[in-house]
DNA sequence: CGTTTTTGACCCGCGC
DNA sequence: GCGCGGGTCAAAAACG
């Protein structure tokens, strides 16, 4: 059956996207991880390792070019210590306020790489485009998180409308898409051929609602409410630029400022408890679950990064 | 029975 | 122009 044109999504070469309409601080220095282009034959998490000066992941984890672990603190409200497991069999969380972490209880955040990863466009959409109108253009963040499950739990519903072989992997590629109305965001989930234990999400849009929804399957032991405020410690502040990826100035509250809300760390024993009996790479899916639950990313930073740069413009 | 997943076909941009 | 690869569509199947 013939299809319409229909909304589609590509991502733009690498050679122009950054310079002429990047929406960010566009440079030079984006380059080198706006990598989904052109050929496409480097992967999203490839290029972002290679941001991060990471050129081979056979032999070395990901993490273990990420800057010391810090404590995982609890918002102001709550003078808890989160401690989380480094491997499954230290997969016990304590909660206490007392008890000092150490290297075998790394913070969640120490696990996560995030990274700008490029950006891309959408196609004509149905209906059809104006000659020489400008795609619109949505920036993409790209999680890597290493976790045995691919599609990992952030808080919002998504419906898989697509999956691929990518080439050089053996690892197929998932595409999905919030089930909300009204809502475009896009989401690919695929695992590093590099690295089989990382499985590389990549958001694209804003979502255009607030409250994520609970996912069918899940219970409120293992995520935040909806009532729940979402806090990102200032450690996990810190860490993040302690990655020295110059992006995440723009995307980081000042150092003066009062943290962001994003992730309610209160949660993550019960995230820990969900996880804490599968094998090998399971504390970082705590870690996982945790960050990639952190849609503030998504829906607060990204656009008030947005409204700055266009504030300033 | 409504929703989600699966999966082959199709569309499109890009390189040659 | 053609082939390739990424991304999406949509009918059918599976699921709850």
């Amino acid at each position: 059956m013939k299809k319409e044109s229909s909304e589609l999504t590509e991502i733009s070469p690498v050679g122009d996207q950054i310079s002429t309409s990047f929406p960010f601080s566009a440079g030079g220095l984006f380059d080198q991880f706006a990598i989904n282009g052109g050929a496409g034959e480097r992967s999203s998490s490839l290029g972002f390792l290679e941001m991060l000066g990471i050129q081979d992941l056979t032999s070395h984890s990901l993490f273990d070019y990420l800057p010391p672990p810090t404590p995982v603190s609890l918002p102001p409200e709550s003078s808890e210590v989160v401690n989380l497991p480094a491997t499954p069999n230290e997969s016990s969380v304590s909660s206490s306020s007392t008890e000092a972490p150490n290297e075998q209880d790394p913070a969640a955040l120490h696990r996560l790489a995030i990274g700008l990863i490029g950006k891309s466009f959408s196609r004509t959409p149905k209906g059809g485009k104006k000659k020489g109108q400008k795609r619109k253009r949505e920036p993409r963040i790209a999680f890597l998180t290493k976790s045995e499950v691919d599609h990992l739990e952030d808080g919002y519903r998504w419906r898989k409308y697509g999956q691929k072989a990518v080439k050089n992997s053996p690892f197929p590629r998932s595409y999905y898409r919030c089930t909300t109305a009204m809502c475009g965001v896009k989401k690919r989930v695929e695992r590093s051929s590099k690295d089989p234990t990382i499985v590389v999400t990549t958001y694209e849009g804003q979502h255009t609602h607030h409250s994520p929804v609970v996912p069918r399957g899940s219970n409120m032991m293992h995520r935040a409410p909806p009532t729940a405020g979402y806090h990102f410690g200032v450690p996990q502040v810190q860490q993040l630029r302690d990655l020295h990826l110059p992006f995440f100035d723009s995307y980081l509250p000042p150092p003066s400022q009062p943290p962001q809300p994003l992730v309610d760390f209160r949660h993550m024993p019960q995230i820990d408890r969900r996880y804490c009996t599968a094998p090998a790479t399971t504390t970082t899916m705590t870690a996982a679950g945790v960050s990639i639950r952190d849609h503030g990313l998504l829906q607060d930073l990204i656009p008030s990064q947005i409204r700055k740069v266009e504030d300033a413009s």
